[in-house]
DNA sequence: TCTCTTATTGCAAATAATTCGCAATAAGAT
DNA sequence: ATCTTATTGCGAATTATTTGCAATAAGAGA
């Protein structure tokens, strides 16, 4: 996954942001995470201080690199947003795990009662890994 | 939607707590709720103080009597855990909304790697209200 | 109904999460 | 090499959540 990283950076400064150290590592990371990341992981991971990565996460967000994950009891995580997946939560330790979008969850057309359209969804099955058994 | 306030109170003393005042409120409030309500809702619909509000939550959680909803930059919301159902968020003003289970989505076999089993889900859509428009 | 025990509440204070302000630094344009 | 200004780090301000404790009130038993 190293597309991934410079992609990011490429895409911020193409649109007029700049590339730091701290911005590099965190693309990083990011993108060769095998799962979302907390804002306190990926502060610990570059060993930066946590505002600094709170206002870049937003950042990501705000330019739509970066898919948020929130999950029951939990603080939210942050992925690289690349294609389309899903997400398995350990209720016992809180491990996050991937699991590929088989297919598309679609909202009954009649059931959308005060929505003008649907766009995106977020789907989570929580469950237990097998170290929590 | 009178049933659910009686059932959560009745569950409740029949596994040993008390019934209250503001429980009897706060229960009233998530059975009539048409959409999940954050802690600081429930403590002013009932005029009560959040730090009980969020004691009580998690209790009705213990219990498995509510569900916990969380949407992306939002504050967790609660509600009345009776048939399953799924969400649609406005990304413009947080509205909620229910959506029904049209299927129950499952995870490809193959493609939990490292979980025993899964037991639960939630999803959630993210779209634009009629008032957001 | 009255009394007693103790779960629950409200309030204040502690802890944790997130955001903000600002001076020092360093990207990147010229 | 210089200059402009976005970005960082740090501290402090907010906001959210949890905790401790004394006062209250639920519900069991007489």
């Amino acid at each position: 996954m190293k597309g991934a990283s410079t992609y990011m950076l490429d895409t911020l400064q193409a649109r007029g942001y700049r590339v730091t150290k701290t911005r590099r590592e965190l693309c990083t990371e990011l993108a060769k995470a095998s799962h979302p990341l907390t804002i306190r992981e990926l502060a610990e991971l570059v060993n930066s201080d946590e505002a600094s990565v709170y206002r870049f996460v937003h950042l990501l967000q705000k330019e739509d690199l970066v898919h948020e994950i929130t999950t029951r009891g939990e603080r939210p995580r942050f992925e690289f947003k690349n294609e389309h997946h899903h997400h398995v939560v350990c209720t016992g330790c809180g491990k996050v795990a991937h699991v590929p979008c088989a297919y598309t969850p679609q909202v009954p057309k009649d059931s959308l009662s005060g929505f003008a359209e649907v766009n995106d969804h977020d789907l989570t099955f929580y469950g237990t890994c097998l170290a929590c058994v």
